[in-house]
DNA sequence: TTATATTACATAGCATACTAACGATTAGAG
DNA sequence: CTCTAATCGTTAGTATGCTATGTAATATAA
């Protein structure tokens, strides 16, 4: 049993890796690395523009983190920080049109690479183990 | 099904975020990190001692970021190169006293996260999801 | 045996994470 | 309304990954 619970502390570990991995690569041809894809497209599914803050949290980063990122984005003209007038704290991300464009092209990418790897899972098993990967979630977000 | 796909990839990486950053929580009392640790443990585990090469490879990272942690590790005292004798290229790494002090004292607590993480979790499923994952590794690392 | 791989390690530069500390600003308690 | 606490973004330092490239040593082929 504890030899089972060992198992499946490698699998997640080593599958979770070599799929970022896998989509990394994918994405290379496209220019944009995971992290900044994901970025990217949780902006652009935002109703409003997003703050740092905003972003980070829900790239489960830190603000320092997401500071370094945002800095490589504008950079690399896939976004611009335009400051809030109501709290002068803040920055609002918005995408440029580049941003828009990458978001669109490496999304077909992503869905193709999951559908790929995914094909012939048995849907139940699919399931039961995305149930159980959520309650680990749960778990381990309440012990923070 | 496409949205369950979803639900199973981003509950894969914010399980697996997640739980290495439990680890390093509970690791950081001991002064290592996770990555430091698992070398750490991959080298006490070996019957002999491995090389740099040997160590990336079962850590599953590049040799370029072996070198880096075998610095650190060196540098904390940890671990020692030894040149082989039979092949001038290769160094062979050994744990110092120090080391396998380290990891014994940290075998314990990630050993104790684990259990305590999968109390209460049905055995049966637990084998589903490690099968599923460990399935997913191999369509994974054959795609390379 | 000499020329050509291949292997092992190191170095450099970049990307992505963290924590800790700081300044500017805002919000809330009194 | 003022003082204090909290929040937002930034900077600095560190850890961990990558790729590309270089050097030394070994293995293989001609």
């Amino acid at each position: 049993m504890s030899e089972l619970e060992e198992r499946f502390t490698a699998a997640l570990h080593n599958t979770a890796r070599a799929w970022r991995q896998a989509v990394d690569r994918r994405l290379k041809a496209s220019g944009v690395s995971q992290a900044s894809w994901t970025t990217i497209a949780i902006a652009a599914r935002a109703p409003s523009p997003l703050s740092q803050s905003e972003l980070a949290e829900r790239m489960g980063v830190e603000g320092a983190t997401m500071v370094a990122m945002v800095d490589r984005l504008v950079k690399a003209g896939y976004m611009v920080r335009e400051p809030s007038k109501t709290d002068r704290r803040v920055n609002r991300v918005k995408l440029t049109e580049a941003g828009n464009q990458i978001y669109a092209k490496v999304k077909v990418q992503a869905n193709a690479l999951r559908k790929e790897l995914l094909v012939g899972i048995n849907p139940r098993h699919l399931t039961t183990t995305t149930e159980l990967l959520e309650r680990l979630q749960t778990v381990l977000d309440a012990a923070v």
